[in-house]
DNA sequence: CCGAATGTTCGAAGAATGTGGAACCCCGGA
DNA sequence: TCCGGGGTTCCACATTCTTCGAACATTCGG
């Protein structure tokens, strides 16, 4: 979990979507995720996020749920996530979507 | 001057190293710049920096020099830039530094 | 047991990125 | 006027990224 692999993956439109979707600390299926995307291009999306350390993925069953690593972005980088997500809501970055569980 | 941009920009560790030099407010030419990389590559840098609004260069004779656009940062990313400094510096990131004016 | 749903992995194409060398431009000094 | 230092631009190369479709694995439901 590295600075310049955290920016990297949220360099891309769609992941910084993604991370803003889970933002509320809750978990998704993702399914539930609508990204413009094809399947295989989300699943290296989620990928991406999850070698980053960004995310956590559990998997339950055939479906994986995914969630924010909040807490420990928060202890290794202080504040970063907060700002990064009011900017990212300050420019609606991203066309991703939950679907309401 | 995007969030995805920025983001892009700061990516690397050799631009995430210049930011850092920046980083105290001060102008810098960049002959002072030190870093492990050819003069084409620094210069390749320099405009992905200054193209994501993160930079500006002002020439002077044969000379350019460069500082951080801090206050345009603050203002579009409150408290982006202090997080993303300050896990920079606790990382270590980037092996650019300068040599005293 | 078979089929549908859900992710992953593989292969491929196209674009972008990081890097350095060589040539070029521009300005200042001798 | 010529030379040299400082940057930029162009080209080339290797690497990585984004994207998708197709094939595969796994699990649940009927």
């Amino acid at each position: 979990m590295s600075l310049p692999r955290v920016l990297a993956a949220l360099s891309d439109p769609t992941r910084i979507g993604i991370v803003r979707v889970l933002a509320d600390g809750r978990e998704r299926g993702w399914g539930q995720l609508r990204a413009p995307v094809a399947k295989s291009t989300l699943s290296h999306h989620l990928k991406i996020l999850r070698e980053a350390g960004i995310t956590r993925t559990r998997q339950e069953g055939t479906r994986c749920y995914v969630t924010l690593r909040r807490a420990e972005l928060d202890e290794r980088f202080p504040d970063l996530t907060r700002a990064l997500l009011a900017a990212a809501d300050a420019e609606d970055v991203g066309e991703v979507t939950a679907d309401e569980s």
